[in-house]
DNA sequence: TCGATAGTCGTTTTT
DNA sequence: CGACTATCGA
């Protein structure tokens, strides 16, 4: 299917609007239109020209973008294909199709809405060949990426201790997020990395142009070399597009601002959404200037503000509001509500991460006796890896619960190489896909090997499977290595010839069978392998919902989650970047202690900035809550299985008195421990090195403990025999038992480690439990 | 060529 | 602790 790059139709309808809109704007308005607020009105009814909506956590700001959307096709000012709505995330662009949709029905058939990348993706295919590259480019992943960052740091002879790939990576990438091709990298910055930055650069940008990839950055810069070198695309697409709406604008970077700004060119309808309190994606690149700069970057453009918040209690709003105003550089807004008082928000300080897993838990087990569906409550963290004690806890008191943007199927080892199969069978040149399954299943092909094929590949010019294919002619290779190679590569022509006939499910599986792939699976004893097997299938039936390999290696490269399944009633445990634009009636936030919120990597790389941007994610915490917002700390944290004592958050000093309600008894029984702690936990020079005045906080002793623990042996280094003292029907377990787990069914005892179980279970794999939670079988 | 073993490092946040 | 790398011996 090779277009003529220049060729729109298909997707450039009608030149005009559908109707004569003055006619439309005299039909009766829509009830859409009456259920929003003068603000709110505003935002939707002012269509022409650049437009500008800061909108205030939990002011209605979806509902503003989904009015509007409607309302263009309602007043027949565009056909659906004329509108491009961008989002950030798919979540959001998922959000916003089901609710037009409910609006308008299937009026919104053709309508350009996705993510940034998913809509400049879909461009690039279409031109690829105009910036040198095929329309079946490869997207590659984060892995990917740095596997040949990799190559390229040890072809140049450079160390990576010296030159860490993931540095040079994120170099890499805030150079795209600019804007910045390799010959445009400013002397100032090239020089890092031995002084081969840019030049690094340069190679790297090169390789992907070779290899037929982009990363995420392409996605964007390659659109810019597009509409910079190529008018007449760039016109065709500025026409096109009569109105352009974009949500989180204070998301966006460099490059998609200079993207919306060509795009926006001819009809100069721009509609961005967003709130400078809350972005929180600086270290991806984006720019709050961006937002600021709005009425300079589009003349004429009208700024709506939606202040009125519909979500939050005032006290929650108060406490919010009172700690982003402690940033500086900000446009600022005034929330108000016209909600009942509410809660206060709490603040509770406890010992340990146990403690506060242990305490979370017990609050989401009093929520749930009062019959609070599990779906509105959220625990957000501020790194992924805190999830885990929760997980643990919720596990052994059997509260249900979903990690958002946890560990994601296609990131799994065993889908990762079907895909890389997938990729190497479209698009032969894909070396990064065809190193990783070469020699997987083992077929005997080593360092040695590779090394010698990179190397004629490097010298030719020429991707390794073509290398190879010359190669195979000769005797460079040895015999034995040469013929499993040919196999491979006769293998791959084979189901290539397959793919032009069969159904791509069907090729799937014979080549997931041909390839030994299933086989090596089939054949590993380790509790895993099942698991993968049945991840393989998923994988199949996956694919099925797509027409082709294309079309599902895109989803997987772009979309990355799987839709979970959110009818099952389960509470939400997520970072706090991924709980942006969502909203709980009950919302825990756990770790509000120095260094790890505000976490010391943000203050480290970017000071004052890095604080501020981490007081958004606090803000944006607080503002998901609808009910209650509670935020805990803890005395003692374990950290690379230290215990290490931590200070509390100055955040917390940052919330105004009058909303919060604090939960710490200072001093009651074991406040001479503050200074007693090993570590010097509480002692003054803690205290001294935060600076605090004001609300001095202390830890709750009076929570209960579960059995065991005992309070007085915390005031030694705590170990964790201390706390797992063994009751004695724990004791009556042997390994070998059969047992039962409510949640992993039937498995076997493979390790017993004081009250923890290690255990093979049928269908779950290997895991470990609390031997509280199981029963013999 | 490959597995096992010892030693190392670290943990933000994601399209 | 655990994931990842470097090194070594078979």
């Amino acid at each position: 299917m090779s277009a003529d790059p220049f060729d729109l139709s298909g997707f450039e309808p009608e030149n005009s609007p559908p109707a004569d809109p003055a006619a439309a704007a005299a039909l009766p308005p829509p009830d859409w239109l009456t259920r929003l607020n003068e603000a709110q009105g505003a935002a939707v009814n002012q269509l022409d020209g650049p437009l500008l909506v800061l909108a205030g956590a939990g002011t209605g700001k979806t509902r503003v973008l989904v009015s509007r959307l409607a309302h263009i096709l309602y007043r027949r000012l565009a056909w659906p294909s004329q509108i491009l709505a961008v989002t950030f995330t798919n979540k959001a662009a998922r959000e916003m199709r089901e609710r037009v949709e409910r609006l308008v029905g299937n009026a919104v058939e053709g309508l350009w809405l996705g993510t940034f990348h998913g809509i400049a993706n879909r461009i690039l295919r279409r031109h690829a060949e105009l910036v040198g590259l095929k329309p079946n480019f490869t997207i590659l992943d984060d892995d990917d990426q740095l596997r040949l960052i990799k190559q390229l740091i040890e072809a140049e002879g450079l160390d990576e201790k010296q030159v860490p790939p993931r540095l040079l990576k994120s170099q890499f990438d805030r150079w795209k997020d600019r804007g910045l091709g390799p010959a445009k990298i400013p002397d100032s910055e090239s020089g890092f990395a031995e002084g081969k930055g840019a030049g690094l650069y340069r190679q790297y940008c090169a390789r992907l142009l070779q290899l037929n990839a982009c990363d995420f950055g392409d996605l964007l810069l390659h659109n810019l070399t597009l509409f910079r070198e190529h008018a007449q695309v760039l016109q065709k697409y500025q026409h096109q597009f009569r109105y352009i709406l974009v949500d989180e604008y204070q998301d966006t970077n460099v490059a998609q601002y200079l993207w919306l700004r060509l795009l926006a060119q001819t009809h100069k309808n721009i509609c961005c959404v967003g709130d400078d309190d809350q972005s929180i994606y600086g270290w991806r690149g984006a720019e709050v200037g961006n937002i600021l700069r709005f009425e300079q970057d589009f003349p004429g453009a009208k700024i709506v503000r939606l202040e009125r918040n519909y979500r939050s209690t005032p006290h929650i709003l108060g406490a919010a509001s009172g700690l982003i105003a402690h940033n500086e550089s900000r446009l600022g807004k005034t929330l108000w509500t016209d909600l009942n008082e509410g809660e206060k928000v709490i603040v509770q300080g406890v010992w340990d991460g146990d403690e506060e897993a242990r305490m979370v838990g017990d609050e989401i087990e009093a929520l749930e006796r009062e019959k609070i569906s599990p779906n509105e409550i959220a625990i957000l963290v501020r790194a992924g890896h805190q999830t885990r004690a929760f997980e643990e806890r919720f596990l052994t008191i059997g509260v249900k619960y979903r990690v958002v943007g946890g560990l994601r199927f296609y990131e799994r080892r065993e889908i990762r190489d079907a895909i890389a199969y997938f990729r190497v069978l479209m698009q032969p040149d894909d070396d990064l896909a065809f190193e990783r399954i070469v020699n997987t299943p083992k077929r005997g092909l080593g360092e040695s090997t590779l090394q010698m094929l990179h190397k004629a590949a490097r010298a030719a010019g020429k991707s390794l499977t073509a290398t190879l294919f010359d190669l195979l002619q000769t005797d460079e290779i040895k015999p034995k290595q040469r013929n499993t190679l040919k196999k491979l590569m006769a293998d791959f022509e084979r189901w290539r010839r397959q793919a032009a006939e069969l159904p791509h499910t069907e090729v799937a599986e014979i080549l997931l069978e041909e390839s030994g792939y299933m086989q090596m699976w089939q054949e590993d004893k380790s509790p895993e392998a099942p698991g993968r097997l049945e991840n393989l299938k998923e994988l199949i039936g996956a694919l099925a919902e797509f027409e082709n390999f294309a079309g599902f290696l895109d989803h997987v490269a772009l979309v990355m989650d799987t839709e979970n399944s959110e009818d099952a009633e389960m509470v939400s445990l997520m970072t706090l970047h991924a709980a942006k634009g969502l909203e709980f009636d009950y919302v825990f936030l756990p770790g509000w202690e120095e260094e790890l919120f505000p976490s010391r990597r943000s203050l480290e790389s970017n000071g004052t900035a890095g604080l501020e941007e981490e007081r958004r994610l606090a803000y944006v915490g607080l503002t998901r809550a609808r009910k209650r917002a509670h935020v805990t700390f803890a005395a003692n944290r374990r950290i690379y299985n230290q215990w290490t004592s931590a200070i509390p958050s100055r955040f917390l000093d940052e919330l105004p008195a009058e909303h919060i309600e604090q939960r710490a008894q200072p001093g009651l029984y074991h406040g001479n421990q503050r200074t007693g702690y090993i570590g010097g936990g509480f002692s003054e020079s803690a205290a001294k090195a935060g600076g605090y005045q004001g609300t001095s906080w202390d830890f709750s002793p009076q929570y209960p403990r579960s059995k065991g623990g005992l309070i007085e042996g915390r005031a030694r280094r705590i170990e964790d025999d201390d706390v797992v003292q063994r009751s004695p029907d724990d004791a009556a377990f042997n390994i070998g038992d059969r047992v039962f787990h409510l949640k992993f069914g039937y498995g076997k005892i493979r390790g017993i480690e004081g009250n923890k179980l290690l255990i093979g279970f049928e269908k779950a794999g290997e895991k470990r439990v609390i031997a509280s939670f199981v029963e013999k079988a």
